[in-house]
DNA sequence: CTAAACATTCCAGTATAATGTAATCCTAGT
DNA sequence: ACTAGGATTACATTATACTGGAATGTTTAG
């Protein structure tokens, strides 16, 4: 499978699988005698891999941990389940924050009548 | 006041207040004789509502705009309250992404037993 | 007076994750 | 043969928000 082949069923830009064999997160493949990569279906399994992870929050570093724990097929499961817990962890403090941050907006807004005049209290929490 | 002293006051590194000047986001101040840059108690004042927005999420551009507002006496208060309101919709937004993320990952981890095999739902998954 | 502390500019680098662009080369179809 | 469409590399740029460091000038305390 040449570059594009793979781009069309993965959905990923060339430009990026060329990037992510750059960095280091797939291994460089074969090429063909005319220099041009040649790809196996298990390279877009990889590629798969890694679409999903990334969608699930994970940093391009993680998904590095997680494609190695996945080709290690001696590793215990308890690694990856304390791996993606810890990501979880992660992502609660960001909602959390988020959250917090929601509510101190809402509170403004709320105080906010937000019509024609100029008084504003967000403006006016903000600057105070 | 010198740049040191705003920094203290602030709490923000003089490196960050130069780099906001030299954005655009809050005007050059006078110089004194020695070329120093020459603070008034409301630049200050500029730089708190500045950082106080950033804590709130907002990016450097949405201060320079919440900034416009609050420095134009006529704008509507309704002005301000749309552009809380958008805001609040984007991280509400972003809220809602992490969450069903998480609840992905908590769906996965509960099913990986998490002991020493190697056979892992979660890898499995990702895989798929 | 001198050394530390503070200020200035300018250029570069960090982190994250790609994407854009140009020059060149290879391949497949008419 | 010719041209369109892929592929290659190398270098640069985007977006976001700063931060680091060097070279140099100024102020202040001992």
């Amino acid at each position: 499978m040449n570059i594009g082949t793979v781009s069309e069923q993965t959905g990923m830009p060339a430009k990026t699988i060329r990037y992510y064999e750059e960095i280091g997160l797939i291994p460089p493949p074969i090429r063909a005698e005319n220099g041009y990569r040649h790809y196996q279906d298990k390279d877009v399994e990889t590629l798969r891999f890694i679409q999903r992870s990334r969608r699930l929050g994970f940093s391009v570093k993680d998904v590095g941990n997680l494609l190695t724990l996945w080709q290690d097929k001696n590793r215990a499961s308890s690694d990856v389940k304390r791996f993606a817990l810890e990501h979880i962890r992660e992502i609660e403090e960001r909602i959390d924050e988020l959250n917090s941050i929601r509510q101190t907006l809402i509170s403004l807004t709320d105080t906010c009548h937000g019509d024609h005049r100029a008084d504003c209290p967000i403006l006016d929490e903000l600057a105070k």
